[in-house]
DNA sequence: GTACTCACG
DNA sequence: GACGTACGTGAGTACG
């Protein structure tokens, strides 16, 4: 039967679909050998939820995706700029194009191209055909280049939204019926496909001209009658300009297409077909939903075994005999010769000290090839045999200053890739040294990209995993505890094999690690947010914060006088001395001599008392609350006043943290020597040490933080309409939560309502359970198990990202974030308790892991941003960051770091909810809040 | 070295 | 139906 009335033809904007899967999608790689196919998932996704839900009386009775062929199509050559503003293609998206054509197939359905025509094109001839046949088209697109085709049974319908788009809605968009679109896009034109239009005239003054004169050609046939004059003039001088757009918007009704309205009936899958390809492009949950949909069996996927991997490269054993010590400049100079011939170089430093602010050079080993390794040593002491053989330089060792001359062009080469374990050490040692590392590959960045989640990331556990073999242990050379000597004073000898060692492992990692990058699919994580931030870092270290000791130290006197007499107040009231400091005392004394309730905890058998068992003690007794106030003061005073005066640099009289990179596992930094991320600030009294974090005289600092960041990265991936419309109005999103959840209006809304459902904010992100929200509410827990019920009753999209979660850790053993940093859970399908811990690490990690990953970009960017401007970055608190910067130059700063941050996400990701950053700026980092 | 406690996001 | 639970960190102190 001929397509006619009673018919219902679909057309899927293909094109339009790939791009939305590409971009919405992490950069997904088939796990069998690395082919990049996220567009391709997505998109089979996209075209299996739409025949899903298209099954009802209205279902389509023929149906096309329609594709564009090629670049160039009549509209270049009516308009030589005509979408000359595109990217090109991502490289990891055109091997995936062929694969959508070979997906619409194995789904059964027509798929339509034709060289010179865009899609549009096609469909608006399809639609045309359609139409004059009698029967009804959707268009299957939110493009609104289509809308120009909407009425008399033809609509569009916007999949993402899950809305339709009839004449209304054209009306809606552009201000005009649909047969005037093309008019007002004349004017308007389009800075996607960079149509010109009319300067200065958007669709909304375009909708006014049209609709007063009717159409465009009247318009500009009367243009001289428009009173305005700036705008009068715009038409008149911009005529042709303004034709010529029109022509480039008119969609093509009439192309000549080979498959006829009755080619495209909608035909059943094949279901061989279908598996056979889902199964090759790997998907393993759409195959299995699919086989179960169609009553088919699921092909298996088969799981690559790790060691298949056909890239192990074959290295000899490691060998110490073979190390050379290089002790003159001539073989040095072979040594680097051939580090820049070959273009890759492992490097070690040692040096004298962990901090490397303090740390002297020793010495330097390099290795080329695996088991072709060297040490340079330069600096050792000792070994002679008189007197001042103690201090004196050590026999063998070429002058520190030509061995450093005869290094530095090759560190420095651009041509000459440095590859260190931990690079940020040596960077920021040999920085010390005027000598400025780069490029760098860290293989322990390289194993951080690869296997977060696995095990840690330093060099023994590495070598013992991966190589198979146990690294000479430092210990053996420099002792420890009181005993330990520095690097300088071991005998060259048996530095050498130790230290060429650890450049020879380096080399080895890399030639492990490297090529998976690809096959696991984490090389923009590696290349975009571990690799870029070594440098960044370390000059953050290295500038330091200024911290004013006068200030710490006269907290720490004040703390101690304050401590003092609580103690006594404590001992009078236990009726004995005891320590205040020993939790297994104190609940000695409150539970046996005071016969408190509260009973044993902890794997020891000892009284628990932390601070939330005394916080219930204290309503009704003095001594638990007295012990609160003396542990939150001995924290102060140790972690803080005390330990970090011990911390400012004598040098530069700052403080210089340490940040590891690879310590966290969901791409969160941590900060070390101290940690500068746990600055008191909740409580009045712990904010005040902030004050002790100053500006030079004539700078201040100012600090910027995102706002509510993972809660808006949770309503974009969780895709929760109600949250991410409250983010972009602008309002208190936990008095929102807490209005869609307990139907308050928000101006009634109660602080305490609110504190209620900023709660539970937080305990989604954690992984909510009745359980944890009860204890933190301290309310009972059938209660808050009421709450939860009732947000995941409002918010039925949370539920389902945390179900999809857990779903794809049990299946593929990790979790990913919007930027494609995996994270491995290697215990999700434990049984026992580990697996709840686990459950709610993988609902949380996705995330935090993109909020880390975005502050990364950030700081990566950072530098170049606020290229010009006297300030600098100091510090990352997670979601902070904070820099000095000269007085008169704080509102440049803030404006350039600003648009950083709220940007950072692009143009990888496009979050559909607002991101937003908070400054304040001040003398001291507490003022800077 | 481990457990406990508590500071931060 | 019972079990045990908020996510991610680092540091200081007590104690064996």
């Amino acid at each position: 039967m001929a397509f006619g009335k009673g018919h219902h033809l679909h057309l899927v904007d293909g094109s339009a679909f790939i791009f939305r899967a590409y971009h919405a999608l992490p950069p997904l790689t088939r796990k069998s050998d690395g082919l990049p196919i996220g567009a391709v998932a997505g998109f089979c996704n996209m075209i299996y939820r739409m025949i899903e839900a298209n099954t009802g009386p209205d279902a389509p009775t023929h149906a096309a995706v329609i594709f564009d062929k090629g670049s160039h199509t009549f509209r270049n050559d009516l308009y030589d700029q005509y979408k000359a503003n595109r990217e090109a293609m991502p490289e990891d998206l055109r091997p995936q194009i062929p694969l959508t054509r070979d997906a619409t197939r194995a789904f059964n359905l027509a798929c339509i191209e034709m060289e010179g025509f865009e899609a549009d094109d096609i469909i608006a001839t399809y639609a045309r055909m359609a139409r004059e046949a009698g029967g009804r088209c959707t268009i299957i697109s939110s493009d609104k280049d289509m809308m120009q085709l909407v009425g008399d049974g033809v609509e569009m319908f916007d999949a993402m939204k899950n809305n339709r788009i009839g004449r209304d809605g054209v009306l809606e968009k552009f201000g005009v019926g649909p047969e005037r679109v093309v008019d007002v896009q004349a004017l308007a034109g389009d800075s996607v496909d960079n149509v010109p239009g009319a300067p200065g005239i958007g669709i909304k003054t375009a909708a006014l001209l049209i609709n007063e004169y009717g159409d465009l050609d009247q318009l500009l046939a009367r243009a001289d009658e428009i009173k305005q004059p700036k705008r009068r003039q715009t038409l008149i001088d911009h005529a042709d300009q303004i034709r010529l757009s029109r022509q480039l918007v008119l969609l093509d009704e009439n192309v000549d297409l080979a498959e006829s309205l009755d080619d495209l009936e909608v035909r059943e899958p094949d279901a061989e077909q279908l598996l056979s390809f889902l199964a090759e492009m790997e998907f393993r949950t759409l195959t299995k939903r699919v086989a179960e949909q169609m009553g088919a069996e699921a092909p298996t996927i088969a799981e690559p075994t790790p060691e298949a991997a056909p890239d192990a490269p074959e290295m000899p054993a490691i060998d110490h005999s073979k190390y050379e010590i290089v002790n003159d400049v001539k073989t040095l100079q072979d040594w680097v010769d051939r580090a820049v011939a070959r273009g890759e170089v492992a490097f070690d430093t040692e040096t004298t000290s962990l901090n490397e602010m303090v740390a002297e050079l020793v010495g330097v080993s390099l290795c080329i090839e695996p088991g072709e390794a060297c040490y340079i040593p330069l600096l050792h002491r000792g070994g002679g045999d008189d007197l001042f053989a103690d201090t004196a330089l050590a026999e063998g060792q070429i002058p520190f200053e030509d061995a450093l001359a005869v290094l530095k062009p090759m560190l420095e080469d651009d041509s000459v890739l440095k590859i260190a374990q931990n690079a940020k050490y040596d960077v920021k040692v040999l920085a010390n040294y005027g000598i400025t590392v780069a490029p760098i590959d860290d293989t322990m960045l390289l194993s951080y990209a690869l296997h977060a989640g696995l095990h840690n990331h330093g060099m023994d556990a590495l070598s013992e995993r991966y190589l198979g073999h146990t690294p000479l242990p430092i210990k053996a050379l420099i002792g420890s505890g009181k005993s330990q000597i520095t690097f300088d004073r071991v005998a060259i000898a048996d530095a050498a094999p130790y230290a060429a060692e650890d450049a020879d492992i380096t080399l080895r990692f890399h030639k492990l690690f490297k090529p998976k990058l690809h096959q696991v699919g984490v090389t923009k994580v590696y290349e975009r947010l571990e690799r870029p931030l070594v440098p960044v870092l370390a000059r953050m270290e290295r500038s330091g914060i200024k911290v004013d000791r006068e200030v710490l130290s006269r907290m720490s006197n004040a703390f101690a006088q304050k401590m003092a007499g609580l103690e006594a107040e404590i001992h009078e009231l236990a009726g004995e001395t005891f320590n205040v400091g020993s939790p297994a005392q104190l609940g000695e004394i409150l539970f046996d001599k005071m016969g408190l309730d509260g009973g044993k905890k902890g794997k020891a058998g000892k009284y628990s008392t932390g601070a939330d068992i005394l916080e219930d003690l204290a309503t009704e007794h003095d001594l638990p609350a007295r012990v609160l106030d003396w542990r939150q003061l001995s924290k102060l005073k140790s972690t803080y006043t005390d330990a970090l005066q011990d911390h400012i640099n004598p040098d530069t009289g700052r403080v210089h943290t340490s940040y590891s990179i690879a310590g966290a596992n969901t791409g969160r930094l941590a900060s070390t020597d101290p940690n500068l991320q746990n600055i008191p600030i909740r409580s009045e009294e712990g904010r005040r040490i902030r004050e002790a974090f100053v500006a030079e005289p004539g700078k201040v600092l100012v600090a910027l933080d995102y706002s509510q960041i993972e809660l808006r990265i949770l309503a974009h991936i969780a895709g929760i309409d109600a949250l991410k419309e409250a983010f972009k109005e602008g309002q208190d999103i936990h008095a929102a939560t807490a209005s869609e959840m307990f139907n308050v209006p928000l101006e009634d809304m109660t602080s305490d309502v609110r504190r209620q459902a900023k709660a539970i904010n937080f305990g989604v992100i954690y992984g909510i359970s009745g359980f944890g929200l009860a204890r933190n509410l301290r309310i009972p827990r059938a209660e808050a198990q009421g709450f939860i019920d009732r947000y995941f009753e409002r918010f039925p999209g949370i539920r389902t990202y945390m179900d999809d979660t857990k779903a794809f850790a049990k299946e593929n053993l990790y979790v990913q974030t919007l930027f494609g940093r995996k994270i491995h859970t290697p215990e999700i399908n434990a049984k026992g308790p580990g697996a709840g811990f686990a459950g709610r690490a993988a609902i949380n990690a996705p995330i935090q892991g993109t909020a880390a990953d975005i502050i990364r970009r950030a700081m990566v960017r950072m530098e170049d941003a606020i290229e010009g401007i006297p300030a600098k970055m100091l510090l990352q608190v997670h979601d902070e960051l904070v820099f000095e910067v000269d007085e008169d130059a704080t509102d440049a700063l803030i404006a350039r770091a600003r648009e950083v941050m709220e940007g950072a996400a692009h143009p990888a990701v496009h979050l559909s909810v607002p991101i937003t950053v908070d400054a304040g700026q001040g003398a001291n980092w507490a003022e800077a809040h």
